[in-house]
RNA sequence: GCAGGGUUAGUGAAGCGGUCAAACACGUCAGACUGUAAAUCUGAUGGCUUAUGCCUUCGUAGGUUCGAAUCCUACACCCUGCA
């Protein structure tokens, strides 16, 4: 509405698939999509500067209100101006809107989803219930600060507060995550939780809308659930697609052989016309799965995490800096790659910053990966634009995953 | 020259008669990481190996003992006082 965030369909790829691609128009910008948004938990890219972070072909940031509702504090971060200004980014913003780290991180579950493998594991806080970090019941979840141990509480009407103060562009309503631990039961009885709790993010989003009419207008998302059940993912799609939403994110428990099922599910019972937004996603077999079912924008930490850590892309899969092979080897992270540490350093050097716990391997390493999965995504809008999705999905994949 | 202390696997450093192929740390090697409690975590690290298995190690050489990295003797080298 007047312009102020909107969603354009530019082309429909067609052929059996949902993939498509648009833009985005927010008050701080647009995001061409399908697009990768890059992950500033704390409204800060790890170890990039906003500079970087453009420079890697970023369009969006996401960042994390539980995070920044307990440190520096919503307020803080509103009175500096909203997210993007206190942070230094010319451009749009996403909050996540904490119900993910309320529960995976407060109940104890290590792993709510174990995608590679098929395993789930439990950390053995969640075997302990004393040591139990957050308790759902109807109006919210109690949980226990991570940084110092204190309790709080979040409503999905907090969580609209506390994102509302950010000031992002889109925001997404407070979800409860349930494990795919949760019997079949519980999952009916979470998702409906979720279902009401959509509904008040929604009235409280209006509030507050009206209380500040002059601030720019903040989307709101509405979260899918579902676990990994068709008839509740469908049910979760019909539902929340009936309620006036700005878009969607999917979200949740899901098990990576599922993801396109799960994907495709959802978005053939959600209005098309609205843009759809995958919750933790980068690998990049997820990547096209979820593009080619409707997905228009994701976002994920793992880029930077995993960069952090050692490892960088290639065309023919993760490889580990450290491995002894790249101490001598004088060539970039990756050949024929257009990042600024490909340009500019070697693998010998990068494994000598990273095994020296030099600073700037964390930064060049990010630079490298987060360039590559941008990378990726806009060569794949490309091929929907000119038709030849399938065949990128296909070279691309068999190179990737051999 | 006299007195005292020391020499342990890549490095530092425990061990001070058997449960020692030898703690621990670092290093090294390899792996993991998907809405960031992550500059984190996991495994391996004398040799051979499927091994609760065998072989070779704790400065060097000898000795005591059923048994020694651990006790004794000699030698080598290093450190600290006194000359």
């Amino acid at each position: 509405m007047d312009g102020k965030f909107d969603f354009k369909i530019v082309k429909d790829l067609g052929g059996g698939t949902l993939a498509r691609t648009g833009v985005i128009s927010t008050p701080h910008g647009d995001i061409k999509t399908p697009a990768f948004i890059v992950v500033g938990t704390q409204a800060t890219v790890k170890a990039m500067t906003p500079e970087q972070v453009r420079g890697a072909g970023g369009q969006a940031v996401l960042a994390n209100a539980y995070h920044l509702y307990l440190r520096p504090g919503h307020e803080l971060v509103e009175k500096a101006g909203g997210l993007a200004k206190f942070m230094n980014w010319n451009g749009p913003t996403f909050t996540d809107s904490g119900g993910f780290q309320v529960l995976s991180l407060g109940s104890g579950y290590k792993k709510v989803l174990p995608m590679q493998s098929g395993e789930i594991s439990i950390d053995e806080a969640a075997a302990k219930p004393g040591e139990r970090h957050a308790f759902v019941d109807d109006e919210g979840v109690t949980f226990k600060s991570h940084l110092d141990g204190s309790t709080h509480r979040f409503t999905p009407e907090h969580s609209m507060r506390v994102q509302h103060a950010i000031g992002a562009d889109i925001m997404f309503a407070f979800d409860e995550l349930t494990s795919l631990l949760d019997p079949y039961e519980y999952q009916v009885d979470s998702l409906e939780r979720t279902h009401e709790w959509a509904r008040r993010c929604l009235r409280e989003m209006e509030k507050l809308r009206k209380a500040s009419p002059e601030r720019p207008y903040q989307a709101l998302f509405g979260v899918i659930q579902g676990a990994q059940y068709e008839d509740l993912r469908r049910q979760a799609g019909q539902f929340m697609g009936a309620l006036p939403f700005d878009g969607y994110g999917i979200g949740g428990a899901i098990e990576k052989a599922k993801l396109g099922d799960i994907v495709r599910w959802v978005n053939e019972e959600l209005p098309a016309e609205k843009p759809k937004h995958m919750l933790g996603i980068s690998e990049p077999d997820d990547i096209f799965v979820a593009i080619e079912n409707g997905v228009d924008t994701f976002d994920c930490v793992s880029p930077t995490r995993v960069g952090r850590n050692g490892a960088f892309y290639t065309y023919e899969g993760r490889r580990n800096i450290s491995t002894a092979a790249y101490k001598h080897d004088f060539g970039p992270l990756l050949e024929d790659c257009g990042c600024y540490t490909c340009q500019n350093y070697t693998r010998a050097y990068v494994q000598h910053l990273y095994k020296a716990k030099e600073l700037l391997a964390n930064t060049l390493m990010s630079i490298h990966n987060e360039h590559f999965i941008i990378k990726l995504v806009d060569d794949i809008r490309g091929s929907i634009a000119d038709g030849s999705f399938a065949e990128l999905k296909k070279s691309w994949l068999g190179r990737y995953y051999t």
